[in-house]
Formats: C-alpha cells, sequence, structure tokens
DNA sequence: TTTACTGCAAAAGGTTTGCATGGGT
DNA sequence: ACCCATGCAAACCTTTTGCAGTAAA
C-alpha cells in the first residue's frame, strides 16, 4: 500500500495538483481491501473509520486515480460504475453470475493473443481489454428455474 | 427485418402481452440500420420519421427485446447504455479507440476456448461474454500528442 | 369488457458543478 | 499570498414510475 500511496503522491507532484489529506484516506482504503468497489461504497467505509471525505471529492478523484492506473473501471451494473484496484494485480478478467452476482477473477493467456491480430488486422496501438462473461455459477444452476419468471 | 418483427411477436404472444404499433416501430427502427444505437438517438430517429413513440416507452421495451435476444447491451458511454442488434449477427465483439470512438467489431474463435476452460474449472453455464478492446486506431495514433492534456 | 400499453410529467438515483471556505505549497 | 481542493447543495442527465386515458384481445 505504501507503494502504491507513493505512486499517488508522485503522480500529483508531477501534475502540479496537491496532497491532501483527502486525497490519501481515498488511496489508503481503495488499497486496505484491494477488492472491487462503488462509490457509496467506498463513501461509506471511509465514513464507518470516522474519515469525513466528501462524495463529491470521491468523484473529483477517481478520474486522477484512474488516470495514473492505480484504479480502473471495472463495470456498469445497478445504474452506477463499479471500479477495481489494478496496481500490484495481475491483470484479469471476471466471470460473473447473472443470479447471485458472483465474481471470480481469472486471467488467460490468449487474450494476449487476440490483442496481437487485431493489433495487425485493424492497425490499432492497443492499450487494454476488458472481458466480461456471464453465466450461472454452481449453486445457481440448481436454482436457475425458482428465480425466473415463469413463460405461460 | 421480417424474421425480427415475427420473432418479436411470437415472444410478446408466448408472454401472454400485446402487441402495438408503438411495439412494431420501435422494432423496425431498430433493425432497419442494425447498427449501434442508444435510447435518446433511436427517439431521435423515430421522430425524424415522423413516428412519436415516447422515450418512457422505449425504455420500457428495451428489456422485452433483450429478453428475446434481438438486442443487447453493448456498453456503457458518456453516461448512459449503448445497444446493439444482434439477431442474425454473428455474435461479436468490439475494438474501440478511445481518441475519436471509432467501433470495429470482431470475432475470435479463441474466446468459445476461453468460455469452455472456465465452465470446467470454475463450474459456471456460462451463457454469454462482453469484451472491449481499446487502444488508438491508425490515424489517432498519429495525432495521439496533440489530443492529450500537457504534462507539465 | 378487461387490463396491458402509452404519453406525460414527476420522481429517483448517480454524477457533475457553482460557490464560499479552507489549506497546501 | 496564491489558487487548488474541499464540502455543501443545487443542477444535470439518464432511467424509472404514477396516473389517467386509450386500445388490444
Amino acid at each position: 500500500m505504501t507503494t502504491e500511496i507513493d505512486l499517488f503522491r508522485s503522480y500529483i507532484a508531477r501534475k502540479g495538483l496537491r496532497n491532501t489529506p483527502e486525497r490519501e484516506e481515498i488511496i489508503r482504503e481503495i488499497f486496505s481491501s484491494g477488492d472491487h468497489f462503488d462509490v457509496d461504497e467506498l463513501y461509506l467505509r471511509l465514513r464507518s473509520r470516522g474519515k469525513r471525505v466528501s462524495k463529491a471529492s470521491i468523484y473529483r478523484n477517481i478520474p486522477l486515480i484512474m488516470d495514473c492506473s492505480l484504479i480502473r473501471e471495472a463495470w456498469h451494473e445497478d445504474g452506477h460504475m463499479h471500479y477495481e484496484p489494478v496496481y500490484g494485480q495481475r491483470h484479469h478478467c471476471h466471470l460473473r453470475c447473472i443470479n447471485c452476482g458472483k465474481v471470480v477473477e481469472f486471467y488467460d493467456e490468449k487474450l494476449k493473443t487476440i490483442e496481437e491480430h487485431l493489433s495487425e488486422k485493424y492497425d490499432f496501438s492497443i492499450l487494454d481489454h476488458r472481458l466480461e462473461v456471464f453465466g450461472y455459477c454452481s449453486n445457481c444452476q440448481r436454482n436457475e428455474s425458482k428465480e425466473k419468471p415463469p413463460s405461460p
């Protein structure tokens, strides 16, 4: 976590911006768990630790934290964006259960190959990708029929 | 396009719902171009053809049209969802230029293999996936530096 | 005749922004 | 001292919803 904060500090300095306690708390909170999060959740987590950082500040800082590659957008769901820490983690994608929301992270080397093909074929310089795979987890496969509206 | 409308009609009938002129116009408009769209754009396209369908009706019908697999969510950008027609099209993913927004559709067989691996390894029954790849298209590679804010 | 569907306008929920205050550098 | 960052509240935008009227079946 020290590394993430240092990275952010140097990014802030490089951009001629200012370091603030709020900014440090946000980074600290994100990397204290290292898990996916959304703005509301992050706000409540900070709050529950007695750190009063406004949502406006979180919203204003997220673009900066993305810009220095410490987090990135993971997926959009339930009307809002979900983010994930990215620094120090192997790049990965998500396998998600469309019934219970369970998330499995995975990585597949073949994605690199796909990127290379695309780069050649369409003359793109490729920076990133995001793969989401959807299905029913083992639990929900059994209960699947219950959750679906009846087809009359 | 006849096929899409028939599919939708039979879906509506099967669900015990009602067919309406508005519903037919929406389907017709979506498949008249077969391209990506968002709600506002679809609304304006209908309007410019003299078809007055309210946005509320579009929003209310999109879940139905997704449910019968005629369209699906493509990506979330600029604060709103983008959809794409799916019926009659080979499943595909998107390569997008992060500078100019250019979209290239592609398909790679390796994604099927990835799905199979995931299915075995994590015991998921997999229904779908969405892969977005980001980079600079050939044009924007040259002009990349211009578009970025200066780093002081 | 029944009741689902539509349009309108209001509401809801996430995100952005204007403004005055406070705090890094 | 300068001016960027914060908190608050209002504004903004997309999407959802309540309601009364309309029209499929």
